[in-house]
DNA sequence: TAAATAGTGTCTGTAAGACAGTATACT
DNA sequence: AGTATACTGTCTTACAGACACTATTTA
């Protein structure tokens, strides 16, 4: 093929910056947690020293597709390999980015704090995990914030109809863990007897031995049928109401 | 400014092309169509002759958002100005474009057919409105084929728990023509009785007189009290089957 | 035995489904 | 009057919410 003459000659126009961010939540210590990465302060590059979602620019010779990007990422500061992962959408605009108009693609991961340990590399940038409405009250870099706001109400109102909170939580987990993270999530209680029996008609879990150990009466644990999907309940929580 | 120098110089590695491409409904003759557009036979152009999803590359200096650009292609094709429009996501990789990396933000819109007239101008492509299933067994160019069965099925599992069919018809409507949006964009029948408690307990709807002139008893024409957003049922349709 | 936690049972309320019935126009 | 279409009423069903109840562990 000849290089000097290309076959598609008329894409000469200025193109738009391409990035990937991650939304990644995990639930640590009763709350609902984002990882956010502080940008270096020492450089050329726009926000030095905000916090803001991990991401970056698209490797063309890397990246096979924005879904390989968006996991890289999550590799490269998480050492998680498959968690939960959902585009959430994409923004792009002339003022987003000082470089110049830009895009991103925005995912957003769920997984057990437990697969989200951060990796601590030489050319790791300071990174760590917030409480959503903190992070959502500090001004993150570029528009990150609505990103961020979008993702966390994403979130939430998939919880109303969807045993998405499952993901949060390492296998095998019991009912009781899992209302409390629905709990967390949600920002407010959930009746047991309901919640129970929601989740078991759900059929997307099945039983993995009891559970002893803790204080009172042990539970049945569960692992899940199918990691790569939620289930849809036929009503929102609180439909009464 | 010394433009010579930019203030961001090390933004030289290759950057994807970025297009936004649009999937707009309407319903007509008792279908669901969507417009698709032909791609010009006698160029360089990649897939020349196939039918596609109109859209096309983002004008940096045109487009001031993802949106603009979005709203931009909805008036080169069909003269509407403020259709339902919502993102349904963005789509990119090495090998959806034979001129290289590329990306789509693809976005669908419904409106009235009487709104959705084609523009037929000096330099417009052919266009046309396709029943979505016939659309969907065409060979369409780039990965359109997908982004199309995605929007198809983003619309008819919103149509389950939401008014958004409201926004196929023009105002007023009766509600017997809006129950016959549902059952076209659904494939099936709804029960009118449960259909008109749902639509009108919904309270996004006002009266607007009655409609006579056809075969049998009048019918209630209502207005949608909010043209920018839909209502969420607190159920799906058929959650009892 | 008391406390703590897990799990069940029963009643109520809401809204959908089924379907028969009534209302109002035109021919 | 007959037909076509618009609209209503009543009964049943599914499932969430409230909350009291039972079950099984440890201290």
């Amino acid at each position: 093929m000849n290089t000097s003459q290309p076959k598609y000659p008329l894409l000469t126009f200025p193109r738009p910056l391409v990035t990937v961010d991650m939304v990644m939540f995990t639930v640590l210590g009763g709350t609902l947690q984002v990882l956010l990465v502080k940008r270096p302060a020492d450089t050329d590059e726009p926000f030095p020293g905000k916090w803001a979602l991990p991401g970056g620019f698209v490797k063309i010779d890397e990246d096979d597709t924005l879904l390989d990007c968006a996991l890289r990422k999550l590799r490269e500061k998480t050492g998680v390999a498959a968690p939960y992962l959902e585009q959430l959408g994409s923004w792009g605009g002339a003022r987003r980015d000082p470089r110049g108009w830009s895009t991103t693609h925005c995912f957003y991961a769920l997984a057990p704090a437990q697969a989200m340990q951060l990796r601590s590399g030489a050319n790791a940038a300071e990174a760590a995990w917030f409480d959503v409405d903190v992070a959502s009250r500090k001004r993150l870099a570029f528009d990150h914030g609505e990103l961020l706001d979008a993702a966390v109400a994403r979130l939430r109102s998939k919880v109303e109809y969807t045993s998405l909170p499952a993901f949060l939580l390492e296998e095998p987990f019991t009912l009781p863990a899992l209302q409390h993270v629905y709990e967390v999530v949600l920002g407010r209680d959930v009746d047991k007897s309901a919640f129970r029996k929601r989740m078991l008609d759900g059929g997307f879990m099945e039983e993995a031995g009891m559970v002893a150990g803790g204080l009172g009466r042990p539970a049945m644990s569960y692992r899940l049928r199918d990691r790569s999907q939620a289930v849809l309940f036929p009503r929102t929580f609180n439909s009464t109401k």
